[in-house]
DNA sequence: CTTACTATGTGCAGGTTATCACAATGATGT
DNA sequence: ACATCATTGTGATAACCTGCACATAGTAAG
Protein backbone atom coordinates (compact mmCIF):
# COMPACT_ATOMS: atom_id res chain seq x y z
CA UNK A 1 0.00 0.00 0.00
CA UNK A 2 1.48 3.36 -1.16
CA UNK A 3 0.93 6.52 0.79
CA UNK A 4 -1.33 7.75 -1.97
CA UNK A 5 -3.70 5.47 -0.92
CA UNK A 6 -3.16 5.81 2.27
CA UNK A 7 -3.78 9.21 2.16
CA UNK A 8 -7.03 8.60 -0.14
CA UNK A 9 -8.40 6.69 2.40
CA UNK A 10 -7.83 8.99 5.47
CA UNK A 11 -8.59 11.93 3.26
CA UNK A 12 -5.33 13.90 3.67
CA UNK A 13 -2.15 14.14 1.62
CA UNK A 14 0.78 11.38 0.72
CA UNK A 15 3.72 13.55 1.76
CA UNK A 16 1.35 14.30 5.35
CA UNK A 17 1.30 10.30 5.45
CA UNK A 18 4.69 10.37 5.22
CA UNK A 19 6.25 13.18 7.51
CA UNK A 20 3.27 11.59 9.94
CA UNK A 21 5.11 8.18 10.07
CA UNK A 22 8.33 8.89 9.70
CA UNK A 23 7.74 10.79 13.15
CA UNK A 24 7.39 7.15 15.14
CA UNK A 25 10.06 5.56 12.27
CA UNK A 26 10.29 4.05 9.24
CA UNK A 27 7.63 1.62 8.19
CA UNK A 28 7.61 1.34 4.43
CA UNK A 29 10.21 0.29 1.81
CA UNK A 30 11.31 2.78 -0.68
CA UNK A 31 9.74 1.75 -4.19
CA UNK A 32 7.29 -0.69 -2.80
CA UNK A 33 5.42 1.10 0.09
CA UNK A 34 4.12 -0.06 3.27
CA UNK A 35 2.93 -3.29 4.15
CA UNK A 36 -0.06 -3.11 5.21
CA UNK A 37 -0.61 -5.33 7.75
CA UNK A 38 2.74 -4.91 9.35
CA UNK A 39 1.91 -1.11 9.35
CA UNK A 40 -1.20 -2.05 11.10
CA UNK A 41 -0.06 -3.92 13.79
CA UNK A 42 3.59 -1.10 14.57
CA UNK A 43 0.99 1.53 14.47
CA UNK A 44 -1.46 0.04 17.21
CA UNK A 45 1.50 -0.70 19.73
CA UNK A 46 2.47 2.59 18.83
CA UNK A 47 -1.32 4.27 19.89
CA UNK A 48 -1.40 1.59 22.82
CA UNK A 49 -4.27 -0.09 21.69
CA UNK A 50 -2.85 -3.69 20.91
CA UNK A 51 -4.14 -4.48 24.19
CA UNK A 52 -7.78 -4.40 26.37
CA UNK A 53 -8.23 -1.57 28.93
CA UNK A 54 -10.34 -1.93 31.81
CA UNK A 55 -12.93 0.99 31.71
CA UNK A 56 -15.58 1.93 34.10
CA UNK A 57 -19.35 3.68 33.44
CA UNK A 58 -19.99 6.70 35.14
CA UNK A 59 -23.81 7.10 34.33
CA UNK A 60 -26.51 4.68 33.55
CA UNK A 61 -28.71 6.86 31.59
CA UNK A 62 -29.65 6.72 27.74
CA UNK A 63 -25.79 7.73 26.61
CA UNK A 64 -24.58 5.02 29.03
CA UNK A 65 -26.53 2.53 27.68
CA UNK A 66 -25.68 3.06 24.15
CA UNK A 67 -22.35 3.14 25.01
CA UNK A 68 -22.09 -0.23 26.89
CA UNK A 69 -23.80 -1.97 24.05
CA UNK A 70 -21.97 -0.48 21.67
CA UNK A 71 -20.61 -3.30 19.59
CA UNK A 72 -17.14 -1.65 18.77
CA UNK A 73 -16.52 -0.84 22.28
CA UNK A 74 -15.94 -4.38 23.31
CA UNK A 75 -14.81 -5.96 19.99
CA UNK A 76 -11.41 -2.74 19.89
CA UNK A 77 -10.48 -4.14 23.33
CA UNK A 78 -12.56 -2.08 25.88
CA UNK A 79 -13.63 -3.76 28.94
CA UNK A 80 -16.32 -2.64 30.83
CA UNK A 81 -15.32 -4.01 34.31
CA UNK A 82 -18.35 -1.27 36.37
CA UNK A 83 -21.15 0.59 36.15
CA UNK A 84 -21.83 3.32 38.53
CA UNK A 85 -24.98 5.97 39.35
CA UNK A 86 -26.34 7.58 41.81
CA UNK A 87 -30.22 7.01 41.15
CA UNK A 88 -30.93 4.60 44.19
CA UNK A 89 -33.34 2.87 41.52
CA UNK A 90 -30.69 1.61 39.50
CA UNK A 91 -28.31 0.30 41.80
CA UNK A 92 -28.06 -3.32 42.17
CA UNK A 93 -29.87 -3.86 38.86
CA UNK A 94 -27.71 -5.01 36.56
CA UNK A 95 -27.36 -4.66 32.56
CA UNK A 96 -25.28 -7.48 30.70
CA UNK A 97 -23.04 -9.35 33.32
CA UNK A 98 -22.52 -5.77 35.54
CA UNK A 99 -24.19 -4.90 38.21
CA UNK A 100 -24.90 -1.31 38.93
CA UNK A 101 -23.16 -0.02 41.59
CA UNK A 102 -23.29 3.19 43.81
CA UNK A 103 -21.17 6.17 43.61
CA UNK A 104 -20.48 5.71 47.69
CA UNK A 105 -18.15 2.71 46.44
CA UNK A 106 -16.30 4.21 43.89
CA UNK A 107 -12.92 4.30 44.98
CA UNK A 108 -13.06 1.06 46.57
CA UNK A 109 -14.32 -0.56 43.36
CA UNK A 110 -12.03 1.47 41.05
CA UNK A 111 -8.56 0.32 42.79
CA UNK A 112 -10.19 -3.16 43.68
CA UNK A 113 -10.65 -3.51 39.46
CA UNK A 114 -7.91 -1.81 38.48
CA UNK A 115 -9.84 0.39 36.13
CA UNK A 116 -7.89 2.86 34.09
CA UNK A 117 -10.43 4.74 32.06
CA UNK A 118 -13.73 6.15 33.52
CA UNK A 119 -16.39 7.51 31.32
CA UNK A 120 -18.56 10.01 32.63
CA UNK A 121 -21.96 9.71 30.98
CA UNK A 122 -23.55 12.20 33.84
CA UNK A 123 -25.22 15.61 33.59
CA UNK A 124 -22.74 18.22 33.82
CA UNK A 125 -23.37 19.36 37.50
CA UNK A 126 -21.70 16.24 39.01
CA UNK A 127 -19.23 15.63 36.19
CA UNK A 128 -16.82 17.16 38.36
CA UNK A 129 -16.96 15.89 40.79
CA UNK A 130 -17.07 12.35 39.73
CA UNK A 131 -13.89 13.12 37.52
CA UNK A 132 -11.74 14.72 41.18
CA UNK A 133 -12.70 11.35 42.38
CA UNK A 134 -11.49 9.44 39.90
CA UNK A 135 -8.10 10.92 39.69
CA UNK A 136 -7.69 10.49 43.12
CA UNK A 137 -8.48 7.00 43.04
CA UNK A 138 -5.48 6.60 40.68
CA UNK A 139 -7.56 6.62 37.19
CA UNK A 140 -5.52 7.20 33.67
CA UNK A 141 -7.99 9.10 31.58
CA UNK A 142 -11.39 10.14 31.38
CA UNK A 143 -13.69 10.65 28.42
CA UNK A 144 -16.02 13.03 29.39
CA UNK A 145 -19.47 13.32 27.91
CA UNK A 146 -21.05 16.38 30.51
CA UNK A 147 -20.74 19.58 28.95
CA UNK A 148 -18.43 20.98 31.16
CA UNK A 149 -14.79 21.89 31.37
CA UNK A 150 -12.78 19.31 33.97
CA UNK A 151 -10.11 20.49 36.01
CA UNK A 152 -7.83 17.75 36.20
CA UNK A 153 -3.92 17.59 36.97
CA UNK A 154 -2.49 17.78 33.45
CA UNK A 155 -1.20 14.05 33.69
CA UNK A 156 -4.42 12.51 32.83
CA UNK A 157 -5.89 13.02 29.42
CA UNK A 158 -9.20 13.51 29.08
CA UNK A 159 -11.37 13.47 25.91
CA UNK A 160 -14.67 15.54 25.54
CA UNK A 161 -17.45 14.54 23.25
CA UNK A 162 -20.15 17.33 23.43
CA UNK A 163 -22.88 16.73 21.31
CA UNK A 164 -24.35 20.43 21.05
CA UNK A 165 -21.23 22.00 20.21
CA UNK A 166 -20.95 19.26 17.19
CA UNK A 167 -24.20 20.54 15.84
CA UNK A 168 -23.46 24.00 16.76
CA UNK A 169 -20.23 23.51 14.40
CA UNK A 170 -22.31 22.16 11.46
CA UNK A 171 -24.75 25.58 12.01
CA UNK A 172 -21.93 28.18 11.94
CA UNK A 173 -20.76 26.02 8.69
CA UNK A 174 -23.66 26.19 7.28
CA UNK A 175 -24.36 30.08 7.89
CA UNK A 176 -20.92 30.84 6.60
CA UNK A 177 -21.33 28.88 3.52
CA UNK A 178 -23.68 31.93 2.38
CA UNK B 1 -16.48 41.00 31.43
CA UNK B 2 -12.65 40.97 30.65
CA UNK B 3 -10.52 39.15 28.00
CA UNK B 4 -8.60 37.78 30.95
CA UNK B 5 -11.90 36.38 32.64
CA UNK B 6 -13.54 34.91 29.70
CA UNK B 7 -9.80 33.18 28.75
CA UNK B 8 -9.40 31.52 32.58
CA UNK B 9 -13.37 30.22 31.43
CA UNK B 10 -12.34 28.67 27.97
CA UNK B 11 -8.50 27.60 28.81
CA UNK B 12 -6.93 30.18 26.73
CA UNK B 13 -5.39 33.23 27.22
CA UNK B 14 -6.33 36.75 27.33
CA UNK B 15 -4.65 37.21 23.52
CA UNK B 16 -5.78 34.58 22.17
CA UNK B 17 -9.34 35.37 22.86
CA UNK B 18 -9.08 38.45 21.78
CA UNK B 19 -7.65 37.44 18.53
CA UNK B 20 -10.27 35.17 17.97
CA UNK B 21 -13.34 37.81 18.63
CA UNK B 22 -11.14 40.38 16.32
CA UNK B 23 -11.85 38.26 13.07
CA UNK B 24 -15.48 38.45 13.17
CA UNK B 25 -15.79 42.36 14.84
CA UNK B 26 -14.74 44.49 17.56
CA UNK B 27 -16.80 43.68 20.40
CA UNK B 28 -15.45 45.08 23.52
CA UNK B 29 -14.74 48.66 24.93
CA UNK B 30 -11.70 49.86 25.78
CA UNK B 31 -10.92 50.12 29.18
CA UNK B 32 -14.01 48.69 30.66
CA UNK B 33 -13.97 45.03 28.50
CA UNK B 34 -16.99 42.96 26.84
CA UNK B 35 -20.69 43.58 27.74
CA UNK B 36 -21.59 39.82 28.48
CA UNK B 37 -24.96 39.55 27.43
CA UNK B 38 -24.28 41.87 24.32
CA UNK B 39 -20.83 39.48 23.28
CA UNK B 40 -23.21 36.45 23.71
CA UNK B 41 -25.68 37.69 21.53
CA UNK B 42 -22.91 38.69 19.03
CA UNK B 43 -21.55 35.27 18.83
CA UNK B 44 -24.96 33.65 18.68
CA UNK B 45 -25.63 35.18 15.67
CA UNK B 46 -22.44 34.83 13.98
CA UNK B 47 -21.82 31.05 14.65
CA UNK B 48 -25.91 30.58 13.30
CA UNK B 49 -27.05 29.35 16.70
CA UNK B 50 -29.63 32.46 17.17
CA UNK B 51 -32.29 30.60 15.48
CA UNK B 52 -34.02 26.60 15.33
CA UNK B 53 -32.76 23.84 13.13
CA UNK B 54 -34.50 21.01 11.70
CA UNK B 55 -33.22 17.93 12.23
CA UNK B 56 -33.84 14.52 10.70
CA UNK B 57 -32.38 11.57 13.08
CA UNK B 58 -31.53 8.37 11.23
CA UNK B 59 -31.34 5.64 13.22
CA UNK B 60 -33.46 4.09 15.79
CA UNK B 61 -31.24 2.26 17.67
CA UNK B 62 -29.62 3.19 21.51
CA UNK B 63 -27.66 5.90 20.24
CA UNK B 64 -30.39 7.93 18.31
CA UNK B 65 -32.54 7.15 21.50
CA UNK B 66 -30.11 8.57 23.88
CA UNK B 67 -29.70 11.68 21.24
CA UNK B 68 -33.61 11.73 20.55
CA UNK B 69 -33.94 12.30 24.81
CA UNK B 70 -31.00 14.05 25.22
CA UNK B 71 -32.46 17.46 27.08
CA UNK B 72 -29.64 20.01 25.70
CA UNK B 73 -30.71 19.48 21.85
CA UNK B 74 -33.98 20.74 22.09
CA UNK B 75 -33.02 23.54 24.59
CA UNK B 76 -30.85 24.87 22.30
CA UNK B 77 -32.99 24.92 19.06
CA UNK B 78 -32.45 21.66 17.46
CA UNK B 79 -35.90 20.30 16.83
CA UNK B 80 -36.20 16.44 15.48
CA UNK B 81 -38.75 16.47 12.94
CA UNK B 82 -38.95 13.17 11.51
CA UNK B 83 -37.07 9.90 13.00
CA UNK B 84 -36.22 6.98 9.91
CA UNK B 85 -35.53 3.43 10.89
CA UNK B 86 -34.59 0.45 8.63
CA UNK B 87 -35.97 -1.93 11.07
CA UNK B 88 -40.31 -2.83 9.62
CA UNK B 89 -40.55 -3.78 13.40
CA UNK B 90 -39.72 -0.19 14.46
CA UNK B 91 -41.55 1.63 12.15
CA UNK B 92 -44.79 2.95 12.71
CA UNK B 93 -44.41 3.16 16.69
CA UNK B 94 -43.56 6.50 18.33
CA UNK B 95 -40.79 7.93 20.07
CA UNK B 96 -42.71 11.22 22.03
CA UNK B 97 -44.53 12.80 19.23
CA UNK B 98 -42.02 11.28 16.15
CA UNK B 99 -43.53 8.36 14.68
CA UNK B 100 -41.11 6.31 12.75
CA UNK B 101 -40.69 6.57 9.02
CA UNK B 102 -39.18 3.85 6.87
CA UNK B 103 -36.36 4.86 4.88
CA UNK B 104 -38.27 4.24 1.30
CA UNK B 105 -39.60 7.28 2.11
CA UNK B 106 -36.37 9.54 3.25
CA UNK B 107 -36.52 11.87 0.42
CA UNK B 108 -40.25 12.84 0.54
CA UNK B 109 -40.51 13.25 4.40
CA UNK B 110 -36.67 15.61 4.06
CA UNK B 111 -37.84 18.05 1.90
CA UNK B 112 -41.85 18.05 2.94
CA UNK B 113 -40.27 18.88 6.49
CA UNK B 114 -37.51 21.00 5.03
CA UNK B 115 -34.61 18.90 7.19
CA UNK B 116 -31.56 21.11 7.04
CA UNK B 117 -29.03 18.52 9.07
CA UNK B 118 -28.96 14.88 9.75
CA UNK B 119 -27.89 12.90 12.41
CA UNK B 120 -26.78 9.26 11.16
CA UNK B 121 -26.97 7.02 14.15
CA UNK B 122 -26.73 3.73 11.89
CA UNK B 123 -24.07 1.15 11.17
CA UNK B 124 -21.17 1.77 9.21
CA UNK B 125 -22.03 0.03 6.16
CA UNK B 126 -25.56 2.07 5.39
CA UNK B 127 -24.24 5.11 5.92
CA UNK B 128 -22.31 6.33 3.22
CA UNK B 129 -25.68 5.70 1.01
CA UNK B 130 -28.16 7.62 3.70
CA UNK B 131 -25.64 10.19 3.39
CA UNK B 132 -25.46 10.54 -0.32
CA UNK B 133 -29.32 10.59 -0.24
CA UNK B 134 -29.26 13.50 2.41
CA UNK B 135 -27.29 15.44 0.19
CA UNK B 136 -29.47 14.48 -2.81
CA UNK B 137 -32.33 15.59 -1.06
CA UNK B 138 -31.51 19.10 -0.02
CA UNK B 139 -29.81 18.59 3.32
CA UNK B 140 -27.34 21.36 4.83
CA UNK B 141 -25.28 18.97 7.15
CA UNK B 142 -24.85 16.15 8.56
CA UNK B 143 -23.75 14.26 11.52
CA UNK B 144 -22.09 11.12 11.63
CA UNK B 145 -21.39 8.52 14.53
CA UNK B 146 -21.29 5.64 11.60
CA UNK B 147 -17.23 4.75 12.30
CA UNK B 148 -16.82 5.43 8.34
CA UNK B 149 -15.63 8.70 6.20
CA UNK B 150 -18.49 10.01 4.29
CA UNK B 151 -17.61 11.21 0.56
CA UNK B 152 -19.80 14.17 0.30
CA UNK B 153 -19.35 17.31 -1.66
CA UNK B 154 -17.08 19.96 -0.08
CA UNK B 155 -20.45 22.51 0.68
CA UNK B 156 -22.26 20.29 2.73
CA UNK B 157 -20.36 19.86 5.94
CA UNK B 158 -19.57 16.54 7.95
CA UNK B 159 -18.62 16.41 11.71
CA UNK B 160 -17.94 13.13 12.89
CA UNK B 161 -18.17 11.34 16.02
CA UNK B 162 -16.03 8.49 16.31
CA UNK B 163 -16.73 6.97 19.76
CA UNK B 164 -13.75 4.38 19.65
CA UNK B 165 -11.35 6.71 18.38
CA UNK B 166 -12.14 9.06 21.34
CA UNK B 167 -10.84 5.89 23.91
CA UNK B 168 -8.18 5.39 21.28
CA UNK B 169 -6.94 8.85 21.85
CA UNK B 170 -7.14 8.38 25.92
CA UNK B 171 -5.07 5.21 25.42
CA UNK B 172 -2.34 6.58 22.89
CA UNK B 173 -1.42 9.81 25.16
CA UNK B 174 -1.75 7.36 28.57
CA UNK B 175 1.11 5.40 26.62
CA UNK B 176 3.21 8.23 25.56
CA UNK B 177 2.46 9.50 29.01
CA UNK B 178 5.50 6.99 30.68
C1' DC C 1 -11.03 70.11 31.56
C1' DT C 2 -7.40 67.43 32.63
C1' DT C 3 -5.15 63.53 34.46
C1' DA C 4 -4.82 58.80 35.65
C1' DC C 5 -6.31 54.34 34.73
C1' DT C 6 -7.97 50.19 32.43
C1' DA C 7 -8.53 46.91 28.93
C1' DT C 8 -9.13 46.52 23.93
C1' DG C 9 -7.42 45.70 19.12
C1' DT C 10 -3.42 44.65 16.50
C1' DG C 11 1.52 44.68 14.45
C1' DC C 12 5.26 41.74 15.21
C1' DA C 13 8.00 37.81 16.48
C1' DG C 14 8.41 32.90 17.55
C1' DG C 15 6.95 28.38 17.05
C1' DT C 16 4.37 24.80 15.14
C1' DT C 17 2.31 22.42 11.28
C1' DA C 18 1.60 21.42 6.34
C1' DT C 19 3.43 21.18 1.66
C1' DC C 20 6.84 20.65 -1.81
C1' DA C 21 10.43 18.50 -4.12
C1' DC C 22 14.20 15.53 -4.48
C1' DA C 23 18.01 12.51 -3.22
C1' DA C 24 18.27 7.87 -1.39
C1' DT C 25 17.08 3.10 -1.90
C1' DG C 26 15.18 -1.11 -2.78
C1' DA C 27 12.52 -3.93 -6.36
C1' DT C 28 12.15 -5.58 -11.08
C1' DG C 29 13.37 -6.94 -15.61
C1' DT C 30 16.80 -7.67 -19.27
C1' DA D 1 25.40 -7.00 -13.51
C1' DC D 2 23.19 -3.16 -14.82
C1' DA D 3 19.59 0.09 -15.89
C1' DT D 4 15.03 1.47 -14.96
C1' DC D 5 11.30 2.40 -12.20
C1' DA D 6 8.55 3.37 -8.13
C1' DT D 7 8.10 5.21 -3.73
C1' DT D 8 9.99 6.35 0.56
C1' DG D 9 12.16 9.56 4.10
C1' DT D 10 13.48 14.19 4.74
C1' DG D 11 15.58 18.95 4.20
C1' DA D 12 13.83 23.25 2.72
C1' DT D 13 9.89 26.34 2.22
C1' DA D 14 5.57 28.26 3.03
C1' DA D 15 1.39 28.81 5.63
C1' DC D 16 -0.69 29.05 9.82
C1' DC D 17 -1.42 29.80 14.68
C1' DT D 18 -0.15 31.54 19.30
C1' DG D 19 1.52 34.90 22.50
C1' DC D 20 3.64 39.26 23.51
C1' DA D 21 3.61 44.09 23.99
C1' DC D 22 2.02 48.47 23.17
C1' DA D 23 -0.45 52.30 21.03
C1' DT D 24 -5.24 53.47 21.24
C1' DA D 25 -9.48 54.74 23.10
C1' DG D 26 -12.88 54.91 26.39
C1' DT D 27 -13.96 55.57 31.71
C1' DA D 28 -13.75 57.81 36.00
C1' DA D 29 -12.28 61.01 39.33
C1' DG D 30 -10.63 65.44 40.88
Amino acid sequence: MSSEELAAWGQTTAAQVRKDLSHFGSFGKRGLGYQAGELRESLRTLLGIDRSWKVALVGAGRIGLALYEYPAFRSRGYDCVAIFDSDPGKIGTAWGDQSICALEVFEEVIKERDVELVILAIPADSAQEVASRAVEAGVNGILNFAPIRLNVPPEVPVEDVNLVIELEALSFQITQRT
